[in-house]
RNA sequence: CGGGGCGUAGCUCAGCCUGGUAGAGCGCCACGUUUGGGACGUGGAUGCCGGAGGUUCGAAUCCUCUCGCCCCGACCA
């Protein structure tokens, strides 16, 4: 344990205090070493003692290297974003987790609406005879979905309660919306000028899930769904390319998370589509996480659900559908993307908060001074007229919130907990802040304040004269620019080739990430690999089109560039 | 759903082997001293010992069953 703290928490120990006498207790060891004679003894012996006292601290955050699973879990728990729950499998998105979401969502809608897309909303349950009618989407889905039988409770004579009202026909809960919207867009579409039918939805879906984890897998889950029809095969293939970009572009420039596109091989593919495409992206563990994908349904629903229409030619024609869906899942590819072992580190553009600050203060008079600045600061940052509005809202705690930009709702806090200052350095660096300004008597003097970023933890003395609007957001663009590179280059360096099958075995094993090699997709071989390696087929990138080579597996040539990592 | 581990205060855990009616640290509340990277003192509150049965005069402790969580597999956004 001790090990981990040494090499991962400097700030921790060594950097924002007057330094030691050296030699003297480096982070996390403990006594052993005894401090120097002299005048500073006694400083130095109470320094000593708070650094032990501080190295020995129980953490609530175990480090990457120690336990990376342990690790994940531990940042969402210290950040808030979301809390185990009564029901099997499910979830509590708790507030600060749910503003991440309602960031992704006010993006990507814009996005959605920009290429042309509305919005609408279909039932949660869905009629079980639906589910048999396309083939493969049975098969895929029937062992995960939730069952309603009945339609309500009575007595049980035993002081409990029983369901009764038993339905004729049961309902399952959606865990995906194709059929009732291919019913729906059955009825809806007669002709090719009732063509495209451009919908997207925001809603849960659920499917019982064996083993779920906090964002990447619970059995229910928040997601959109796009669900497109169209007049010709190709306008579907344009559609389903069309918000695969969509996705990439979004992945890197909000959530500043790199990530590779390209379609699916057929056996990893949604079940009913005729091609699955999806956005990958790199863990820092090096495992891959598919991020979105974006399915062309071909004419599979059309032809299950009736979806016909008077062409151009007079003649009745199958529409071609395609659906799209990005998940609650990406807030878990943001945490393993961008965190570190001191807690969670947001992107600025998806951080509720963007800066905290913290003031620092001894009396009432420096308390009263520090406050009259802080809100001359915020007003340079916020506007007069938000801070005016601030001082009536209603306030949970003792933090004063400034809405820093009023679309989005992000915001400067003000920390005024009776804490002392350090917890509240660690309290917002654990949520990931971007920035956090500290504020006391001297930079009141001084007019100015120290800044310090989360990304890299570094600090910074500005001047009050250079803070402006303007200012804060060239700061945080900056920030979320490096974090997207930061994850880029992390991603290339564990980004791998492979010529042979034992490459690809040697690869994985020791260095993990994505390998990039020739392979013939081929449910078998995949499988076999599978088995032997945890690896799979993530998808045959754009980036690699055109290029064939020897497959790794059969040795045929001709055989397309494939992404093996072992993914979540 | 298979294998492994764990459920005791808000959190981390001790107590269980060898039954006698519940503890520590952290956190929380109050007051005081403090406050530029997790402060200290004093006082205080907090538990159906995951749940249900059983054995026993007596169960956190022993037995059976169940539920939940974590890890590893199979399945999946």
């Amino acid at each position: 344990m001790r090990v981990f703290q040494e090499q991962s928490r400097p700030g921790r120990s060594a950097g924002f205090q007057p330094a030691l006498p050296a030699g003297i207790l480096p982070a996390g060891k403990v006594v052993g070493e005894t401090p120097a004679t002299g005048a500073d003894e006694t400083s130095a012996l109470r320094e000593a003692a708070h650094r032990i006292r501080i190295s020995n601290m129980a953490k609530n955050i175990k480090t990457r290297a120690e336990d990376y699973s342990q690790w994940y879990l531990d940042v969402i728990k210290a950040a808030q974003l979301a809390d185990y729950s009564p029901v099997r499998g499910c979830m509590v998105i708790r507030p600060e987790g749910f503003a991440v979401w309602e960031a992704i969502q006010r993006d990507l809608d814009r996005r959605f609406k920009e290429t042309g897309h509305v919005n609408a909303y279909f039932p949660l349950l869905i009629p079980m005879s639906f589910m048999t009618k396309e083939a493969q989407h049975v098969e895929g889905f029937a062992m995960e979905c939730a069952v309603v039988t009945h339609h309500k409770l009575e007595q049980d004579g035993k002081g409990g309660l029983k369901a009764a009202g038993e339905l004729e026909e049961p309902y399952i809960i959606r865990p995906t919306s194709e059929t009732v919207i291919g019913h729906m867009y059955s009825q809806w579409i007669q002709s090719y000028r009732d063509l495209p039918v451009l919908i997207n939805q925001w809603a849960n879906v659920m499917r019982w899930e064996m083993r779920t984890r906090l964002f990447l897998r619970t059995s229910e889950f928040l997601w959109q769904e796009g669900h497109t029809a169209h007049e010709t095969a190709d306008e579907a293939e344009e559609e389903t390319l069309r918000m695969l970009d969509v996705y990439a572009d979004f992945a890197e420039e909000f959530l500043a998370v790199p990530v590779l596109k390209g379609p699916k091989t057929d056996s990893e593919k949604f079940p009913g589509a005729v091609t699955t495409y999806c956005i990958e992206a790199l863990m820092q563990d090096g495992k891959a996480l598919q991020a979105g994908t974006s399915h062309n349904l071909g004419q599979n629903f059309a032809k299950a659900f009736d979806i016909k229409f008077a062409g151009r030619d007079q003649k009745e024609q199958l529409a071609w559908t395609t659906s799209w869906g990005v998940s609650t899942r990406l807030i878990g590819a943001l945490i393993m993307t961008h965190s570190d072992d001191e807690g969670l580190v947001l992107p600025p553009r998806v951080a509720p908060n963007v800066v905290a600050i913290v003031p620092i203060f001894k009396t009432d008079e420096e308390k009263a001074k520090v406050a009259a600045y802080i809100e001359k600061l915020a007003g340079v940052l916020c506007g007069e007229d938000e801070v005016a509005a601030a001082a009536k809202r209603l306030k949970s705690g003792d933090l004063t919130r400034y809405f820093f930009d009023k679309v989005t709702g992000q915001a400067v806090v003000v920390d005024w907990r009776d804490n002392r200052p350090g917890d509240k350095q660690f309290h917002w660096e654990q949520r990931g802040v971007p920035f956090r300004i500290e504020v006391g008597p001297r930079d009141v003097d001084g007019e100015a304040m120290v800044v310090k970023r989360r990304l890299d933890r570094s600090k910074e003395v500005v001047k009050l004269a250079d803070v402006s609007a303007d200012w804060l957001r060239a700061k945080l663009e900056g920030v979320q620019s490096e974090m997207l590179e930061k994850a880029r280059q992390y991603r290339d360096a564990n980004s791998h080739t492979a010529a042979t099958y034992d490459e690809l075995k040697s690869t994985l094993k020791d260095k993990g990430g994505f390998v990039r090699c020739f392979f013939q997709p081929d449910a078998e071989a995949e499988k076999k690999i599978k088995e032997e390696t945890k690896a799979t087929v993530r998808c045959l990138p754009f980036d690699g089109k055109g290029k064939t080579g020897k497959c790794i597996f059969s040795g045929k040539e001709g055989a397309p560039e494939a992404i093996f990592a072992v993914a979540y």
